[in-house]
DNA sequence: TAACGGGAAATAATCTGATCTTTGTTCCGG
DNA sequence: CCGGAACAAAGATCAGATTATTTCCCGTTA
């Protein structure tokens, strides 16, 4: 990281010790604390607390001090909470809180975009349809794994709403997370890759109501997988 | 506002610039000719612009300046940029991309609601349904807001996911905004009322298909009235 | 002429110390 | 026991200086 790095430093590790669980809700710090554990100046930890208190994670108070948030007034749509979630004890729960989530947004996904879709973004769902397809045959799990987030992006992108679009980071991160921690079974099922392929055809087709239930199955598909861990784990 | 205003009234009218369009993508402002402008002190400032970097708003570079970014970089999620988008020009474009949103997620909502829903949640939503019949027949559309805020608020909550729970301010503005800017008609339609009532039925049995069909149903409902204004507005 | 390199200036980043403001606490008088 | 006044702690704000980058410009050189 070239750039400053003090402040995001500071922002960072204070945030993923709330996150995940080591400074529990009703802590109290001093900025002076925060000066002289990290080592930096008083702006610095200042800045840092603003951000963190702008995210939920706690509120200052003068003659108080700085007060640990519960979760309840976290930003829990915060692009950062989300990672730190991710990379704590409570990855699980953020895992199950997002495919819930997914299972609501990329149907709608799916049906915007197939009224929606520009020809490029097509073509684009196809190719990645088709890389599922070929890394799914060879076993390459991270080749399936990058084309399956570039099919998820390019479709929420498609969908013409900046709010779903924005959701392709996270569902990137859910994706991975779910081959990087055994989630998924070192073949991809024949049957999942065929519903994304039944997707990119439905939005091509501008068939709305097919993108959406497809687009369901596959999401159905997820979870149930979730719900059984291929090698029994956890 | 008890507290330190001063940092927050600089974000605010800096946010509110940003998203309102009067400060274009790729403007540059200097920290110090904020901090002139609204006549307060480096820190306070650097403060504010912290925050709206770590929002997407603004990007800032050593010798360079503060860069205010594209649409594309913004944390679209964050209740701030909600509030202050629906309070500029693009109002109604951010309606559209919620009212997508909800019909995404209110009804995957009421269906966990259905399955994890407590007996004192059960309890509010049915009074909740209660109260907008009342209140949709007297025609005070003020409180039969309240009550139609309450329902969803609950039914979020309802659903034990934190983030769809997190959901229910945004969903408190989208209505608010609808009654407050004339798309909802004098009287509350019967049919709408009815459709609240038979969520709170289908959660309180614990059928998660009934509750989301009829969820499914509210949100096209006021996605359809939104099609067609009562008075032809816009 | 074009590529390269060395300043110089601009601007955020950081540090520092002082002062102001709010607010929880304590203590005193009634 | 209660109400209010004084005190003190901690963040909030201010002001200035210093540092570190980055960009731009200009001269040199191949």
């Amino acid at each position: 990281m070239a750039g400053s790095a003090l402040h995001d430093d500071v922002l960072e590790a204070l945030g993923r010790r709330i996150v995940g669980g080591e400074l529990a809700p009703g802590t109290v710090l001093t900025l002076d604390s925060v000066d002289s554990e990290y080592d930096v100046s008083r702006s610095v930890s200042r800045e840092a607390v603003r951000v963190l208190a702008s995210m939920g994670l706690v509120a200052s108070r003068r003659r108080v001090g700085v007060t640990v948030l519960p979760r309840t007034a976290w930003q829990v749509f915060d692009p950062r909470v989300i990672r730190w979630r991710l990379d704590s004890g409570d990855r699980l729960g953020q895992l199950r809180s997002l495919g819930e989530l997914r299972s609501g947004l990329e149907p709608v996904a799916a049906a915007l975009a197939a009224q929606r879709a520009t020809p490029e973004q097509c073509g684009a769902l196809t190719a990645a349809a088709g890389d599922m397809v070929v890394h799914g045959r060879s076993g390459d799990l991270e080749a399936f794994l990058a084309a399956d987030v570039v099919f998820h992006r390019v479709l929420l992108e498609a969908s013409g709403n900046e709010m779903l679009a924005a959701m392709g980071d996270v569902v990137a991160e859910v994706l991975a997370g779910r081959t990087h921690h055994d989630l998924m079974p070192a073949h991809p099922k024949h049957e999942a890759v065929d519903l994304h392929e039944r997707v990119a055809r439905a939005v091509r087709a501008g068939d709305a109501a097919a993108a959406r239930a497809a687009m369901q199955a596959i999401i159905d598909e997820a979870t149930d997988a979730m719900a059984d861990p291929p090698d029994g784990e956890e």
